[in-house]
This record gives C-alpha cells, sequence and structure tokens, in this order.
DNA sequence: TTGTATGCGTTATCAG
DNA sequence: CTGATAACGCATACAA
C-alpha cells in the first residue's frame, strides 16, 4: 500500500487540494472547521507529503550532499558529517555522504551524483580538485570547505590549528620536556591544494617550531618527521605513526615526548613505545591531534580536540544561509583546544 | 544557471523529448544520426537529469534508508553502512543514513523521514522497534535487518557469532588459559528484541561457555561480567570495559585472560590492565570482537571480526532485490572469525 | 476563506 | 524509427 496523494486527502475531507497545503504548510487562511477536517483525513489515511514532488515542484530538494574523504579509516569525518546531518535535521534537510578518498576522479563521480540529485549546496570535509568545485558553482550550487580550504573555488570554514598546537607545546614544556618529537603530516606530500597561504600542515609544524621557540627549545631535525598519515591499503592504520616512532626510539638521545598531529598517528607510536618496553607518560609523553580515538587508546591520550561538532553544525547553517538568502555568513576561524588526559606527565629524568 | 533540462537537450538536437529520453537509457530503437545529435547536445549544455523528476515519474527513489544505532561511538555502524553505501553506488542507488542512538521515539522520527523521502528500502543496523518496522510495511517498503534480528517484522541477515567466539576461546584455552573471563553484553539489558531465539548477547555468552566446557574449564561466575557496551553519555567510551576489568583484577585469582564481546570494552580492558601495571599479553591476554578500533590499540588487538563489509554489500544486493523482484534471497548466516594480532600470549606460568 | 488551473522535468504510452 | 501527450504529486498564482 503506497503512500496516500494529497488528493486523496483533499478528497476524503471535501476540501480542494490548495486548502490540503495551506493547512500543511501552516500560512494561508484557513476555517478551523476546515482545518480540522483536513487533520482529521491525514490521520486517517496516514498521508506524508512526497519529498520528491515537492522538491520538483520547488526546485529544492531539501538535501545537501557532503564530500568526505575517507569516513571508515578517520573518524573525523565520521564526526563532523554526524554534526553536520544533525543540524541538517533540524531544518527539515538530509544529507547525502560521498566518499572520495582522496581521489580526484572519484570526486567528480561523487559530484556528478549530487547534482543528478539536486542537491541544494555540498560541503566538502575535504575537497580535492578545484575544477571538480567548480562543476558545481557551473550548475549554480553552493559548497562550502571544512576544516580547510584546499581550493579558491569555494568558500571555507577553516579550524585555528595554530592555538590548540600551542597549547600542547606550552604543556610539554611546561613539564619539562627538552627533547619534543613532531610527527606530522608533509605539507608537500598531503597536498596543499590550490590555496594560497599555509596548509593546516604548515600552520601545525609551524606551531611546533614557535612551542620550540617560545621554551627556549632548539630545533633538531632529527626529531622531525613529516609524512603521510596513513595509507589507505595498509591495515592497522597507525602504521604511519608507529614507523616514525620506532625510528626516534632509536635515535642516539631520544625523544622524552612525542606530538603527533594525528590521533591515527598517536596510536601507532603509542604502540612502538609500548613494543620497545617503555611506559607512557612515564618514559615519554604522548600528545595527538583532533580527539577522534584518543579516548580508546592505552593510555587514554592527551590530544589537541578538533571543533567536529561546531565544524558540521556552523557549516551547514552557513550553506542553509547561502541557499536561502545566497549570502555566505562570515566564516569564524574555530579553535582547537588542548585536551588532558593520561599520555602526558613530567619528563624523566 | 541551473541545469538544463531533458526538454532543452532536445531543443537544441532538434529532436523530441522522447527521442532524448531513448538514448539517455539507451533502449528502443534511435537512428546513430540522432543519437549523435543528441550526445552533443547533453555534452554541450552539461545536461544532467533530475532524480527528482524521475523519481517521481517511476515512484521509485533510487535511494534507500540505512537506520543505525549510534554511528559516532561505534565503528562498527560506520563501516557496515559505508559497504551498503558502496555497493548502492554501483547500482545506482544512494543511501540516507539516521542513527536513532538506541532511542524508539528517534527512531520512528527517521522512519518517518524515509516515507516522505519516498526510500525505495530500508535497512536496520539495527531496528529499535517493532511498530516503527511496521510502519515501513504500511507503507510498502521493504525493510531488512543486518546483523542482528530484533524484530519478527522483517527478515534479517545475521551473523554466526557462535563460530568466531568459539575460535577465540580455542584460541585461548590453547594458550594454556585456565582463567578465561568474559565481559559481555547482558542479553537482558542490551534489549532482547521481539525476535524469538537466542539474541547476538545469548549466542556469546554461550559460546563463552562452550568452549570452557570444550576446554575442560569450569565456569565460574567471578569471572563474567554483564553490562552494557557502552553509555552515549560518558566520553572516554570504553569505560564500560574498563570498570568491569578493574573488578576483574582485584579479584583474589585474576584471570589470565579476558575475551571481551566488543573491541570498544577491550580498549576499556587494555586501559585498565595498563593502569594497573600489568602487561598484555604477558601478564594476561586480552580479545576483543567486531574488528573496528582493534588495529589502533595497544597492543594491537587479536578479535572476532565481524564480516562488516559482506553485511553491507549483501544487505544492500538483499533489499535491491526486494525492490525489483519483490522477493527476498536467501539470508545466508555470514561467519564471523578470528584475527590474531598482538593482545594474546601464552598464559602466564 | 476557498477552489481552479498550471507547471516542475521525466518517463511511458500511444500513434504515426 | 520518431513525436505528441498524458501522468507522477505538489505548490502557487490567480480567481472567486
Amino acid at each position: 500500500m503506497k503512500s496516500a496523494t494529497l488528493m486523496q486527502v483533499a478528497e476524503r475531507a471535501g476540501v480542494s487540494t490548495a486548502t490540503v497545503a495551506r493547512v500543511l504548510k501552516a500560512k494561508g487562511y484557513v476555517s478551523e472547521e476546515a482545518r480540522a477536517r483536513v487533520e482529521a483525513a491525514v490521520k486517517a489515511i496516514g498521508y506524508r507529503p512526497n519529498a520528491m514532488a515537492r522538491g520538483l515542484r520547488q526546485r529544492r530538494s531539501f538535501t545537501i550532499g557532503h564530500m568526505l574523504d575517507a569516513i571508515i579509516v578517520n573518524p573525523f569525518f565520521v564526526n563532523v558529517a554526524h554534526w553536520a546531518e544533525e543540524e541538517a535535521l533540524d531544518h527539515g534537510y538530509k544529507t547525502f555522504l560521498f566518499n572520495h578518498n582522496g581521489l580526484a576522479e572519484r570526486e567528480r563521480i561523487g559530484i556528478e551524483r549530487f547534482i543528478e540529485r539536486r542537491v541544494d549546496a555540498v560541503l566538502f570535509t575535504n575537497a580535492v580538485s578545484t575544477e571538480n568545485v567548480r562543476l558545481l558553482a557551473a550548475a549554480g550550487i553552493p559548497a562550502l570547505q571544512l576544516e580547510r580550504s584546499r581550493t579558491p573555488a569555494a568558500p571555507a570554514i577553516r579550524v585555528d590549528n595554530t592555538v590548540g598546537a600551542l597549547q600542547a607545546m606550552a604543556h610539554l614544556a611546561g613539564l619539562g620536556h627538552r627533547r619534543i618529537a613532531f610527527i606530522g603530516g608533509d605539507p608537500e606530500l598531503i597536498g596543499r591544494g590550490d590555496t594560497a597561504g599555509p596548509t593546516v600542515e604548515d600552520e601545525r609544524l609551524a606551531a611546533y617550531g614557535a612551542g620550540l621557540a617560545a621554551a627556549g627549545l632548539a630545533f633538531d631535525p632529527a626529531l622531525l618527521r613529516l609524512g603521510k598519515y596513513y595509507s589507505l591499503s595498509e591495515s592497522g592504520s597507525g602504521s604511519e605513526g608507529y614507523r616514525h616512532t620506532r625510528a626516534l626510539l632509536a635515535l642516539p638521545e631520544r625523544p622524552s615526548a612525542i606530538f603527533a598531529t594525528c590521533d591515527i598517528l598517536a596510536a601507532g607510536a603509542l604502540q612502538a613505545i609500548y613494543e620497545a618496553g617503555l611506559r607512557v607518560p612515564d618514559d615519554i609523553s604522548v600528545i595527538g591531534f583532533d580527539d577522534t580515538l584518543a579516548a580508546n587508546l592505552t593510555p587514554q591520550l592527551t590530544t589537541v580536540a578538533q571543533p567536529m561538532e561546531e565544524l558540521g553544525r556552523i557549516g551547514f547553517r552557513a550553506v542553509l544561509s547561502a541557499i536561502e538568502t545566497g549570502t555566505w555568513p562570515d566564516q569564524p576561524l574555530l579553535p582547537s583546544r588542548l585536551v588532558q588526559r593520561r599520555s602526558t606527565g613530567p619528563a624523566p629524568t
């Protein structure tokens, strides 16, 4: 038994479809009596508006597309997608997800799907190719980047990586650490994109340097390990962090603290340290970034939290504004912040 | 600039809309010449079919709903959702996600949204209320449960929990463990649902007992810890496992191995053990369930893997069959299996 | 306060 | 092989 139509409701209530529409949308004048009859009819036959018909007529699908990097490898993406969806729900919207896994070709396919579905806007967490993003502009669909800007072809709500990273460094320095290693994304490897200015990786790396300087610590290139966050093909997604940490522990003078710019990297670091028979934080402290895996790791990880809920919610509200008014609200720089748990402690003496 | 319409393509190609439709759907006779002209026009104006119009006309949205428990707390759900989506993509479908967080009321709202969107079918991972699921039947929408059956109101593709759990127990027993603890979901607390027969929790618990018996080990009630998998309100989602493990370690004669029926529980167990200054697997072995967090934990967790990709893919194909032919294919019982990593080792002597 | 009529962009059914 | 034309279910401009 397929759902009833508005016309059937009208018939049953003995009014016109226009009247039914008026009570359903709660706009326009309707007599109390007609309203009651319509409501009774709606209930009686279990009427539910057909979103496709509505969308076709209104030229609005009440749907947005959310382009993600790789939802099953990094929980960061799940989280922002979740909160964007939650906010969307509050506004009568639904979101479509699509994972490009870092591949421009996949991203293109996803965007084409979004266009066919006539999404009212799309969120990128994150974008891959400027050319692809322009496809949306060409179709008249607003697009917004979340967390990082990879292309000038769409506005972005970015995160202030510096503030949290600086807190992390100050925390470590305050604990007496003098040899602090850094495991992070290589600005060149991660993909700088087409946006001018420092990338997320540049910022985190710069904050490491600034944190060192602020604490009066010298920079030691041996303590700097740059690479990818994870490789999609490898199981044990923390393997990059694991490898870097093994190298760090093999140093003649090993670090007493490691600042990893991703919880996944930190997870691998924790494994390497454990395997070496060292204890966290007694022998070595570890800080991560994102606050995704953190609370599940052993020991619970001190990490720089990203504002995932704000990113999702504010991001959705921003595109909603673009949809409804054609204008973008101010794009705030959302702060990251240090969350202390149990993986950091005083430097060993 | 909004996307062009089929009619505009027709005009530009100098043919009727019917002809355009024929070349687009690759069915019906079209002369080579007409086809070429249409294809050129499509390319020229960047035409993309409007899925809403198509859906309205065909009474099919090429969309399915996927009802999930709580995507941000348990990666298990992300994974099956991801693979179902992936399979859907291969068949021209998109999925809508909705998290009910274990609440029947939320589930009802989600289902209503799905109905309004006119999804062609819905997947439950997992269902909460029979009454809600019946809403779909009333609307003529096929529904399928994945991983576990909570209601007789829809068919289910379930997982064979026994096989993997038995492997886990045999693995532990083979390693010489004689005091094996069990931390699992309480069959009563988790929600038995309305389906007759043993629940997932019953099965895992039974396998524990059977594994003990097979190894000639006595059952010790002190080693049995039943509760919830996690509480949604608590950060550090492994806290349930942490608490149970603390209790276990405080026993006069503590276990040398713990079998936790969820990686999240195992993550908490690992934290408690670490905090107690014990080493895994030297002092105590741990096995989890699901294979979600496993590879990221310290040490990498031996766990009973659930067939998440198969669940998603086979699940989608099953509903597709229901949509297209009105019949359900055979529902296989998908096997779980032990994945050995580094958290299990010989029992200490 | 209410009803009529039209069109949103497709697909499908007919004739031709 | 091709072209009119009529729905699909709803929203809205316009009349009444």
